[in-house]
RNA sequence: AACUCCGUGGUGUAACGGUAGCACAAGAGAUUUUGGUUCUCUUUGUCAAGGUUCGAAUCCUUGCGGGGUUGCCA
């Protein structure tokens, strides 16, 4: 477990969260974490959670997890199941503490009631439209709706006959009677209950009357002893009605809520709305495309759990709104894959090298490290023959100034292998590449270095012909090639990247991989990290490449 | 000219009246059987102007800039 260094500093949340236990307000420390299951997690919610449930075991308290269930229009099962799936993947856990705001319907419910008999909220029989036109706007009050001073009894009758049923959707909604003119619009009589005749997922047809959000969030915060009530800046204005709620209503606790800034990304859109339509007008395969910033997404592309942790430490918790560099994340990847991931060799564009003077039947067994930073993870056998495959980037015919790869007449090192020299190209009628002739230098055997003290300016990798696994590798770029696709004119769709996935169909595989389970991340020498995918059978597995190595080189050529 | 929150290198984040630090990014070099890793070094910052103070990123005032808010979504 290596712990960044920013780790003796607190974020503002965590000094309150000090200040309440030193000063007694609270004995023990209880967040929560509330997704609506009507979409998939990502990486936003990743920063959501690490901070609810890190600081549940940081105190010593413990975190729930609670599905704010309290639109049935657009919430499903299938949801709920995939945001468990995520959470216990990034490695956190509720244990007992599952809970949905729907089982708090009930209790809602009987303080609505009591809402109305102390005058404190009304039937409104006006449509959604005259509502919003009597709001007013940011700078005009809201004016007060004709049933505005309805007596408590009818509104209690009404109210009652609202649950059962006895009106359609959206001809009566119950609002609380606060103030027209509040500055605050939240404030302005909120709707707190409309009628939806809807099948919810888990109470299914007893309800057709539903509580809205700001109703329900600080009431089953508090119904859950909620201590420190974590949500995004957007909720800011929303803190004086959750407390106005918790203050009118005989709640058994006083949670408190706490806004911090969401997590931005560049090269990339976070909001579910947008995911959603990535999906549906089929931008990408899918939720768990591995070029989504889903956590389905992001897992099938091989990032490991540990690195998001890692990332959402380094980025902090703040009230600033920012947008985080994506080479932050990826750096946070690289850190953890370049001490954890195996290294195989892999040729993504073969070129075949034929090394001339080897035996034409002779195989040797070639011992290479499985991980050079983890001497623990020991080393393996790679088949090593006359017929090789490298890759097409590793030769050029007319190389330009510091090209250290091979060339005709060059030398370099196959790695765990030979010195090889290139002595012929072997071209076809249309001037392409197919072959390559070279000689191998047997003093130079992996482990032991030539006689004459030559040495070599590069190390390329290989794969053995007749040994190698045909393999698919799918090459993914970020989704979205502007830096801010939100931004500007038109669509983010707009700025969606061409390039963002690359299929290479005829890759050759160390046969060492074919033992790969899927969703095992390994690197490819001098290419990249490498994460099993689904999609592959035994005899043709398919690679996602979570993220490329480092690049001197690429660098140094795009800048020539 | 509503209310509200927020302004620290390119990006993100520390410093709680006392040397502006760290990470990523960028650049230079060393090491290297991955042009990876690792190591060393370097560039770049307190939105502005006043005030309080021996001393201000920090406290005060004003200005400037940015975000959020006008769902029967969450």
């Amino acid at each position: 477990m290596t712990e960044p260094a920013t780790t003796t500093s607190k974020d503002f949340i965590r000094e309150i969260i000090d200040e309440d236990l030193a000063s007694g307000k609270h004995s023990g420390t209880v967040t929560r974490f509330p997704p609506e299951p009507n979409g998939y997690l990502h990486l936003g919610h990743a920063k959501s959670i690490c901070l609810n449930f890190g600081i549940a075991q940081e105190y010593g308290g413990r975190c729930h997890l609670r599905f704010d269930d309290t639109n049935p229009t657009k919430e499903e099962v299938e949801y709920v199941e995939s945001i468990k799936t995520d959470i216990r993947w990034l490695g956190f856990d509720w244990g007992e503490h599952l809970y949905f705001a729907s089982d708090y319907f009930e209790q809602l419910y009987d303080w609505a009631v009591s809402l109305i008999r102390e005058g404190k909220a009304y039937v409104d029989d006006q449509t959604a439209d005259e509502i919003r036109k009597t709001r007013g706007d940011l700078q005009t009050p809201g004016t007060a709706s004709p049933f505005r001073e309805r007596p408590v009894e009818e509104n209690l009758d009404l109210f009652a006959r609202m649950r059962a049923g006895e009106f359609g959707d959206g001809e009566k909604v119950l609002r609380a009677k606060i103030d027209m003119a509040h500055p605050n619009l939240n404030l302005r009589d909120p709707v707190l209950y409309r009628i939806l005749h809807a099948e919810h997922h888990r109470t299914g047809d007893a309800w057709c009357l539903y509580p809205m959000y700001d109703y329900t969030h600080g009431q089953s915060d508090a119904l859950e002893h909620i201590t420190h009530s974590l949500c995004t800046l957007e909720f800011e204005n929303h803190r004086p009605l959750y407390d106005w709620f918790l203050e009118n209503l005989p709640v058994p606790s006083r949670p408190r809520q706490i806004e911090f800034s969401r997590l931005n990304l560049t090269y990339t859109v976070m909001s579910k709305r947008k995911l959603l339509q990535l999906v549906n007008e089929k931008y990408v395969s899918g939720w768990d495309d591995p070029r989504m910033p889903t956590l389905s997404g992001v897992r099938r592309r091989g990032y490991p759990p540990e690195a998001l942790r890692n990332f959402c430490k380094t980025i902090g918790i703040t009230k600033f709104e920012s947008t985080n560099d994506f080479a932050l994340l990826e750096a946070a990847v690289r850190e953890v894959l370049n001490r954890t991931a195996p290294r195989y060799m892999a040729v993504l564009d073969p070129i075949k090298v034929v090394l001339t003077n080897y035996p034409a039947d002779q195989v040797e067994e070639m011992e290479a490290m499985n991980n050079p930073e983890d001497p623990a993870a020991g080393s393996r056998l790679v088949p090593f023959s006359r017929e090789l495959y490298i890759d097409r980037e590793d030769f050029m015919e007319v190389p330009p100034p510091k090209y250290f790869r091979l060339s005709p007449g060059t030398e370099v090192r196959l790695r765990s292998g030979y010195f090889i020299r290139c002595h012929e190209v072997v071209k076809d009628a249309a001037g392409e590449i197919i072959e390559l002739h070279c000689t191998y230098d047997p003093e130079t055997r992996s482990g032991s270095n030539p006689p004459d003290g030559r040495k070599v300016k590069a190390t390329i990798h290989w794969v053995s012909a007749a040994h190698a696994i045909d393999a698919e590798v799918r090459l993914y770029d970020r989704l979205f090639a502007a830096e801010f696709p939100d931004r500007g004119e038109g669509s983010f769709l707009d700025h969606l990247n061409p390039d963002s996935l690359k299929v290479l169909s005829n890759a050759k595989l160390e046969r060492n991989l074919a033992a790969i389970a899927v969703g095992e991340t390994v690197q490819f020498e001098r290419l990249g990290y490498f994460c099993a995918d689904p999609d592959g059978t035994p005899d043709r597995p398919v690679f996602n490449r979570t993220v490329g190595l480092k690049d001197a080189w690429a660098k140094a050529k795009g800048q020539s």
